[in-house]
DNA sequence: CCTTAACTATACGATCAGTCTAATTGTTGG
DNA sequence: CCAACAATTAGACTGATCGTATAGTTAAGG
């Protein structure tokens, strides 16, 4: 788990590599680990400074709050994934429709990397909302629009290539397909198996190609 | 939120009415309300004796522990929940496909009564596994199991009721639809909306008709 | 009465998020 | 080259709250 050969150093960091903040960015690493494994409540600072062997008063240097912390990590998430989004979806050695399956593996893969023990942090942190910051609602939501427009674009684009039924509504089944997939990504950790992704994705393609 | 007009007293209670084990239910009514809308990890135990006043003391003479209490609320919320489930999938009165309908429309009406705060407290846990009891996993696992029998033997009366189209795997579409209503009602906590209920249900019900 | 069942009150140690001060190291500017 | 200051780590500390343990109080049953 550790991965710092460097003994940490106190005081100020020399000017050379300045924009390293390799503290900083072990915190949100651990941070986004714990997270998809456990949710925002369950998590306690303490517990991820120990991950990293990084002393407390580091933590409130670099967040003023838990809950700033937290905010960042959604952040931090949500870029990550869209970049993966892309590379995936905008993959043009693909055609669009092999790109939503290549999404599909990549998620199994990923999965499977954890033993099924993490999860998507935005699903996560919507099931607590209860027990959340309400500032979070509405960054949560919007993430699952971002998602929800890079997938309707890789969906028009199969429809375009006329890989699916063009009565479906692309804009529709991208909605459609975040709201279920989010549901297997659940069983899937939960039941620790595969299945709950391939079932999932195999009734959203059946309803593709009608 | 109080309903105990009479003062709670120290020691053994009168004979008077002994059966009614009134605390007990109390708490266990307040847990679900708690881990629907919260989780397990993010709710404390002196929280839900507060809600329904009774002292903490009191706690550890109904259960042996918060993770024995846990899992009584899963027991009793599934429970709860394949009554219910019964009651509108096996309605005579109305058509097999009605029903599965019928079953989105109270869901939808149920979340607005909570105001879109409580999801559902199986796939709340399943969600913060990484931070539960461990034997509450195969617990869950078996809820949701159950949970798509119920609904498998309403989608097959369906089938032969010549609602849905012949060719669809019962079995395997009621376990689809689990999955992904799982993620639905996620959404719909998330965005304050029954729009991810019905969203999903649509694609869904578009599915088996082909 | 006296024991025991049914509860409640309260104490306990751990851990929580968060604060604070000191120590340490580097940069900067005179 | 040194003083002032900026950036970071170190970790003790606070007050609240966590889950749990134990002792006390009241009534039932013989």
């Amino acid at each position: 788990m550790q991965e710092n050969v460097e003994k940490r150093r106190r005081g100020r960091p020399p000017k050379k590599m300045a924009g390293r903040n390799e503290t900083r960015e072990a915190l949100l690493s651990a941070g986004v680990a714990a997270l998809t494994a456990k949710g925002f409540s369950a998590t306690g600072i303490e517990e991820i400074l120990r991950s990293v062997d990084v002393p407390k008063g580091s933590f409130y240097h670099y967040f003023k709050s838990k809950e700033a912390f937290g905010a960042e990590l959604i952040d931090r998430y949500a870029l990550y994934f869209a970049a993966k989004l892309d590379r995936i979806l905008l993959n043009d050695a693909r055609t669009p429709l092999q790109r939503m399956h290549d999404f599909v593996e990549d998620a199994v893969i990923g999965m499977q990397r954890f033993n099924y023990a993490r999860g998507c942090l935005v699903g996560n942190l919507g099931q607590e909302m209860g027990a959340l910051p309400p500032a979070y609602r509405s960054l949560l939501v919007e993430v699952f629009h971002d998602w929800q427009g890079r997938t309707a674009v890789c969906l028009k684009a199969a429809t375009k290539a006329g890989e699916i039924d063009p009565d479906v509504d692309y804009d529709a089944a991208a909605v459609y397909f975040w709201i279920g997939w989010e549901g297997a990504v659940l069983r899937a950790k939960l039941e620790q198996s595969e299945m709950p992704l391939r079932q999932f994705a195999k009734g959203f393609f059946a309803g593709l190609v009608r």
